[in-house]
DNA sequence: TAGATTGTTAATCGATTAACAATC
DNA sequence: TAGATTGTTAATCGATTAACAATC
């Protein structure tokens, strides 16, 4: 957790906040408090003052806080005030899903290459991009100084597709496969699976 | 927090051990301990104990945890040693990709209806299913009695996709839309948004 | 028996909340 | 000025970890 010593349960909550303030902004606000962001997400409106007051005073007394100015902050703060490109491993189904994803858009990231190594699909495209040999994985992703990657394969070949990704010099890595994967501790890794979601719901039902 | 007084913070771990048993029992193990289990999921194995324990004894001194057993237990505990309905909303790219997704069997959970409300789309095929129409959300709901449902429309309209799930008597929901969604206390949610796991990264990089 | 690992408590650590002075 | 909301501290609350006796 480098930086400073912020907890990295902050950090966990700040895209949250930002996306939160995306919505306000949509919907014609200028300002907020720390208060109606709290009901909005079901954090209590301390907990969004202190998370915010580690990086710097972003509000107003009296008035709160404006929604633009604090939306740049959270982006400066998670790095998201440029665009990131990112690889893409996997162009089945939920590899074309996420390609076609919206929620991208003016949030920092752009997929900027797909590896697959079926060659049915190989030299084949997806929006505007052509899918690539898994065999590139490396040499492209050295030579695109690409440091983000998605892994889109079924289970079985998640963990091999993952070594050839830190293998190529990726550090932070998004997770669609339902399986934990072991990397180096210098990379990071984040999971996307519905299932744990719907199992912590089904416990309450 | 219902049943019993167990933290919701234990609960959302346990799905994430059931996960791990999964592949423990895929690589052909009997037996599992609390410190393997922490080492391949970076949490302490006395978290580990401590977890399990609120609900029995399910261990051996000396010996460990057998993982068909403890899988079965957690499996009873989550909910899921049962196979849960789920309605679908939204046939898009993302929607055909979650129909299709491989991540759900065996873990609890079918896709059992899915609904669009673009005229072009009702009445197709997704795998097995017919999309129908949004208009039958309420009615198709009620009377197949499901209880969970998926949002996978955009954004724009999460909001009022939700309304009507809410109406038709779902009880818990998972929200593909990168938007924060308003539902009576009642109804639980769940939001899988990837740009959240991506900013918590490249705070780091 | 010796070795290993759980079950379990007590101690530590860290996060959340309550409260209010500062200030717009 | 009166009202509102932040910034900020102190108190509370809860989760994690350390440690070890129990026991397989």
């Amino acid at each position: 957790m480098p930086p400073t010593t912020i907890p990295d349960i902050v950090i966990g909550r700040l895209p949250v906040y930002l996306r939160a303030l995306t919505q306000f902004e949509i919907s014609g606000n200028k300002v907020t408090s720390s208060h109606e962001m709290g009901e909005h997400l079901g954090i209590s409106s301390a907990q969004i003052r202190k998370d915010l007051l580690h990086f710097g005073e972003f509000g107003k007394q009296g008035t709160g806080y404006n929604i633009s100015y604090l939306k740049e902050q959270l982006e400066v703060i998670l790095r998201v005030n440029q665009e990131w490109d990112v690889a893409l491993v996997g162009a089945g189904g939920l590899g074309n899903a996420i390609v076609n994803y919206s929620g991208f858009r003016g949030r920092g990231f752009r997929i900027a290459v797909v590896f697959d190594n079926n060659p049915a699909k190989i030299g084949q495209k997806i929006d505007d991009l052509i899918v690539l040999s898994a065999d590139q994985i490396k040499t492209k992703i050295s030579k695109m100084r690409i440091r983000i990657a998605m892994v889109a394969v079924p289970s079985g070949q998640a963990q091999s597709v993952t070594n050839k990704l830190v293998e190529a010099g990726i550090e932070s890595i998004l997770n669609y496969a339902p399986t934990s994967l072991t990397v180096p501790s210098k990379v990071r890794i984040h999971h996307i699976d519905p299932v744990v979601g719907l199992q912590h719901m089904t416990y309450y039902m």
